[in-house]
RNA sequence: UGCGGGGUAGAGCAGUGGUAGCUCGUCGGGCUCAUAACCCGGAGGCCGCAGGUUCGAAUCCUGCCCCCGCUACCA
């Protein structure tokens, strides 16, 4: 029976590029269960899209002295681009600058506020009056009210470690302009009631308990235990969406607030956009529909707490207040992944670019090495010893020889076509029945989110297939009994065309290769698009997916004898062992910032 | 300071009371259609540290150390 799954990922701050760490904590994950799930036929859809408000940008804004929207808009052009060339396969990937994402979002304020969720309270903050606004925590230094230091930070202390209230500090003052004298302001906002909500949490987390990853169920059950206290969601400034009422005009939707929402507005556009406007309750209105978030390990308590509490707050919306608004059937959050052993770090430069690596390496080698090393259980780390060692020995040695070292066979000994055989072997049986038996094993495995340990498993059939190779010497054979090479090239075709469908959600790229390669036509996934979309006058772009002309299907293949073969051509390059010195010196090193080209 | 996760051959991981395993790498041998796979064999671990329970501990208990996240604007 079909299922119905929803593919929610992170949103990127838009104010940098994508890097490994993106790719790894959720961006690989989510394409790859989702590409399963649409070769299993279920009906998916996967959105994201860049997160354009927050602190972040604004603060890279003033760095380089433009607009915070200018910063989004071309970082956000960037994300398309390269998630389109390494394959993440959206059906939308948007931004939460939209008019769509902007409606919605107040309407979930107001309603919030209608049914007494939200509560207002006067708090007392920094405030200068050269920049006129009030200063995040982060932006203010002063005096330690405990231990004198003279260059506390804002929240704490570096010298006695001590959280600080800002207020508090002795000759507070501003980073960017340090010899103005900040004052304190009082100012009022609206805060989210999470504590209004706690029951419903604990047994919606006791649910959901059985088929989570049990760091997630325990933290985010202590993070309810410890004691749900109000967030405020709104904020003293410019760049944001602005909150819905009279009186309100300097201030903006706190960014954590609305950017989660964008799982339900990207849901909405994507229906609007195509022209079937009702089409997104078919997920957020169903209750066989599962939702799957996925999230790094920073954003837990985001998406098991606080985005299932706004969720039930605003139960009903769009739909004549009858409930039954889905929650997250799942958070597989992935841990980090490091670079070389030290932790990701923007300002120092300690990162893998994604449009970087994409210029110099397949994109299914990176798809692969990453997979491989995906941080599912802990930590994880990128290495470009790693790199090589795994993209030559596993994905050239492995996979990619084996379908090279028997698809060039055929091509020059059966006269480019598949193998006519009279009758099989117990041995072709056997290792057939055990590719097929693949789809199985492989399957569970990704419905589970353990896709490192799925991959595995591929990487293993493919380890047997050779093993069959030396059994069977179809080189050997061809000379002394040719009816024997028949039988067995036809059967490790056959397998390759079965492994290759189970290597298919981590390997698209070369997947449609070897697809063309044993003969068939069509595209086994969608078709990824950049497109414009034009909303009362103001235009963004997007990235689509047009799977109108998908025929990749996750069942046993039925090769046929005499299909004529293309000719094949070696499915990855083999790295240049220089290369992982050359990669590690890039890493700390001054970067500039290229175009992406296609 | 609290809460959660992690620490097992060179690398990546599995292993919740009974001889410490898997993949890659490495060394030796076999084979050779191929971007050198596959087979056989070898080397390589005080399972973070210290104590305890037990006939027996990587596994259970206690204390400590290190890394990461959240608490608090770096995926």
């Amino acid at each position: 029976m079909s299922k119905t799954i929803h593919v929610s990922v992170a949103w990127p701050y838009a104010n940098g590029d994508l890097h490994v760490g993106h790719l790894a904590g959720a961006y690989l994950p989510a394409d790859i269960f989702a590409r399963y799930h649409r070769l299993k036929g279920n009906r998916v859809l996967m959105v994201s899209g860049s997160d354009s408000h927050g602190t972040p940008i604004s603060v890279e804004a003033d760095k380089r002295g433009v607009t915070a929207r200018s910063i989004f808009e071309h970082y956000h052009h960037r994300f398309l681009l390269t998630q389109q060339k390494i394959g993440i396969s959206y059906d939308l990937f948007t931004h939460t600058d939209t008019v769509n994402h902007t409606r919605i979002a107040q309407d979930i304020f107001t309603l919030l506020l209608e049914r007494g969720f939200l509560y207002k309270e006067t708090q007392q903050l920094l405030y200068s009056q050269y920049e006129k606004r009030f200063l995040p925590d982060r932006y203010v230094e002063g005096e330690c009210y405990i231990c004198g230091y003279p260059d506390a930070r804002g929240d704490q202390c570096d010298n006695c470690g001590n959280l600080l209230d800002a207020t508090r500090l002795i000759n507070p003052r501003s980073k960017s302009h340090p010899d103005e004298r900040l004052i304190v302001r009082e100012t009022e906002h609206y805060f989210l009631d999470l504590s209004i909500f706690t029951d419903r949490l604990l047994h919606y987390l006791d649910v959901h308990e059985p088929h989570w990853r049990p760091n997630v169920v325990r933290f985010s059950r202590n993070f309810v235990a410890e004691g749900l206290r109000g967030r405020p969601i709104t904020r003293d400034i410019d760049w944001g969406i602005p909150v819905p009422l009279e009186g309100w005009d300097d201030k903006r939707l706190y960014v954590w607030f609305e950017a989660v929402m964008g799982y339900l507005t990207a849901s909405i556009e994507w229906a609007k956009n195509t022209g079937q406007p009702e089409a997104w309750m078919d997920w957020w209105y169903n209750p066989e529909a599962e939702i799957y978030n996925f999230i790094g390990k920073d954003n837990i308590p985001f998406h098991t707490v606080i985005w299932p509490a706004e969720l039930m707050g605003i139960d009903g919306i769009y739909n004549g207040n009858s409930p039954g608004l889905s929650l997250p059937y799942d958070v597989p959050a992935n841990e980090f992944m490091n670079i070389e052993g030290r932790q990701f770090s923007k300002s120092r430069n300690w990162a893998i670019w994604l449009p970087d690596i994409l210029e110099r390496y397949q994109p299914d080698a990176v798809r692969y090495y990453i997979a491989a090393t995906f941080p599912e259980t802990h930590d994880s780390d990128f290495a470009w010893d790693g790199f090589f060692n795994r993209v030559n020995g596993e994905l050239v040695a492995t996979w990619g020889n084996l379908v090279n070292r028997m698809l060039s066979f055929a091509w020059k000994r059966f006269d480019g076509v598949v193998p006519v055989y009279d009758t099989l072997t117990e041995a072709d049986k056997a290792i057939i029945a055990r590719s097929e038996e693949g789809f199985e094993e492989v399957g569970a495995l990704i419905e589970q989110v353990r896709l490192r340990d799925a991959l595995a498993a591929c990487m293993a059939l493919a380890r047997e297939a050779n093993g069959y190779l030396d059994v069977r010497k179809p080189w050997s054979a061809i000379k002394e009994d040719p009816a024997d090479a028949a039988r067995s090239v036809y059967t490790i075709l056959r397998v390759i065309d079965n492994l290759n469908l189970l290597f298919a959600p981590f390997l698209p790229f070369s997947a449609q290769q070897v697809h063309e390669y044993l003969g068939y036509d069509g595209a086994l996934f969608g078709v990824q698009h950049i497109e414009s979309f034009d909303e009362d006058g103001r235009a963004h772009e997007a990235l689509t997916l047009d799977a109108a002309g998908a025929i990749g299907r996750w069942e046993k293949r039925k090769l046929h004898p005499g299909q004529p073969l293309r000719e094949p051509a070696a499915l990855f390059a083999k790295l240049e062992p220089e290369i992982v010195e050359q990669e590690r010196a890039y890493l700390g090193a001054p970067r500039d910032e290229r175009e992406v080209v296609e």
